[in-house]
RNA sequence: GCUCCCUUCGUCUAGUGGUUAGGACGAGAGAUUCUCAGUCUUUAAACAGGGGUUCGACUCCCCUAGGGAGUACCA
């Protein structure tokens, strides 16, 4: 393997970041590192209808979000001219009309309302001629040069031969072939407002950049003997291939909207951490040996390994992420979790202070799933509380006038209390209480808690009333008691 | 429609001709416990179907079925 690898990911600031994409990224990211080889980003922006200068900030945030730090790339050098294609539309053009020259491309004049009447045509007949009908094609020289003259709207089209089959190897997929007659006819390479369409930007980029492999989504496979023919054109030596399996939705389609959340940003603002995403986004399609599933970015980036890739598509699974989420906010220090959790008490419009945040987190630490769960679990601590069903005050089993009894066994004790260490003499009291009585200690503590925190499931009771504090938990026991007894 | 690709537990996967087909998530059971979690133990769960090749197929070949993608002046 002589050659130095370098690598590039390529996406479209035509939307934010999918987690597909985020994959990609990651991938070809741990290949290069791996391999001691470089990782390049390259903005294709080609598409100036549905551009947005927000959809391509995102591709950077995602980046720098991930702690995937391009080698090369927009802002981080490089001497490939720039990393952004709309700012290479003179080199496309270039390109594209020597191509012209040599005969291995032609200008072509059509508009678009022919080529939609054409399309029609086709359809209706069923004939088995499918795309452009190549009219242009014909063209001379001299006439081209003189439409071109005269302003008139153009394309450049590659031709594409009619015979023979294109096949190439992919690294994943292995030798794949196309009849050159099912390759859309005469493709556009140079599209009417000087932009280059994907095919020809990609691939002139790639030689130009010096990639040494292609790993991209599986959507692109038929494309590729495009791509090949391409390079033959210019005389260029195709780099190898490696199509990544899809991540698809629960019920098999391509993962969209209505399975979950699909761009980055929603799962970071849901309180997902970048650790969490990178370990289970690279396992979906990956494994290291079926065994190990725990890895860091630093020990991704040493142990990845691309013939591992699974060729079959893969359903990105919610619960597993969830999963690996909670295990990594474990493995966080309080500290660091005071700046992971504060964002999402601000967001969900929680008041509370570093402090607060601090004393909080022993409580929901190893609960969490998300961090965005922490605010709920602990609001009855910051806010006033409100009580919406008796059934929730009594143990299973229970009846109400146990719920009643027990609460009124404990209001006195908290009624004395002083100091944290009454507190934690109640909860001894609070046992001996149920012992005495014969009764399961849920019976007693069940009440006690919805009617400190309005729910039949919080934290634990007892270091919850020491945040609360006696005052309000005298109150709120008195709360609940009028309550239940209205 | 046409072209190409894919097919091991519900899900992600290990496996590369001879295995009790392994792991993880999820699900079930149990333990711990003031609820929920967490932790620990544990159970069920798969080679899409049919032909070959072979002494022997999850592993190799073919067919069928199912799934996916592409078929743009979008990437």
């Amino acid at each position: 393997m002589g050659d130095t690898v370098r690598v590039r990911y390529a996406p479209s600031p035509t939307g934010y970041q999918h987690i597909g994409g985020v994959r990609t990224a990651l991938y070809n990211y741990f290949f290069a590192k791996s391999n001691g080889g470089k990782f390049i980003l390259r903005v294709e922006d080609t598409d100036r209808e549905r551009f947005a200068p927000d959809y391509q900030q995102d591709i950077f945030d995602s980046l720098a979000f991930l702690g995937v730090v391009p080698d090369e790339g927009p802002g981080f050098g490089g001497e490939c001219g720039p990393y952004i294609q709309s700012e290479r539309v003179s080199i496309y053009r270039e390109y594209a009309e020597n191509l012209v020259k040599a005969g291995k491309a032609y200008y072509c004049f059509c508009t678009s309302e022919r080529l939609e009447q054409l399309k029609k045509q086709q359809e209706q007949s069923k004939s088995s001629s499918q795309g452009y009908d190549r009219k242009c094609s014909a063209l001379s020289p001299d006439e081209a040069a003189a439409r071109i003259a005269a302003g008139e709207s153009h394309v450049i089209r590659l031709r594409i031969p009619t015979e023979g089959s294109t096949s190439f190897d992919d690294e994943i997929l292995g030798r794949i072939t196309r009849k050159n007659k099912d390759i859309t006819p005469d493709p556009i390479i140079l599209k009417s407002d000087g932009f280059p369409t994907y095919h020809l930007a990609n691939v002139i980029d790639d030689h130009l950049m010096g990639i040494t492999h292609i790993m991209r989504a599986q959507e692109w496979l038929p494309s590729v003997p495009l791509h090949i023919m391409l390079y033959d054109a210019f005389g260029w030596q195709p780099p190898k291939f490696c199509h990544l399996p899809m991540v698809m939705g629960k019920d098999g389609q391509k993962l969209s909207k209505r399975h979950g959340s699909t761009s980055l940003r929603q799962f970071i603002s849901e309180g997902y951490l970048k650790e969490s995403i990178i370990n289970y986004v690279t396992l979906v399609g990956w494994a290291y040996d079926g065994e190990r599933e725990v890895f860091s970015k630093q020990e991704l980036e040493k142990v990845f390994d691309m013939s591992k890739i699974h060729p079959s598509p893969a359903v990105f699974d919610y619960k597993k992420l969830d999963w690996f989420n909670g295990m990594y906010i474990r493995e966080k220090s309080d500290a660091e979790l005071v700046d992971l959790l504060r964002p999402h008490f601000n967001e969900q419009g929680l008041v509370v202070g570093d402090d607060g945040i601090a004393r909080i987190i022993p409580l929901v630490k190893e609960r969490l799933k998300k961090l965005s769960d922490a605010p709920a679990m602990v609001r009855f601590l910051f806010e006033n509380v409100t009580y919406h069903d008796k059934k929730d005050f009594a143990a299973k089993g229970d009846g109400l006038d146990v719920a009643i009894h027990y609460l009124k066994q404990a209001l006195p004790l908290f009624e004395n209390a002083k100091t944290d260490d009454d507190i934690d003499a109640i909860e001894e009291r609070l046992q001996e209480i149920s012992k005495a009585d014969g009764v399961k200690a849920n019976s007693v503590f069940m009440p006690l808690r919805t009617a400190i925190t309005a729910s039949p499931v919080s934290p634990p009771l007892f270091a919850s009333i020491r945040l609360l504090g006696v005052d309000k938990a005298v109150s709120r026991i008195k709360a609940a008691i009028t309550f239940l007894e209205s």
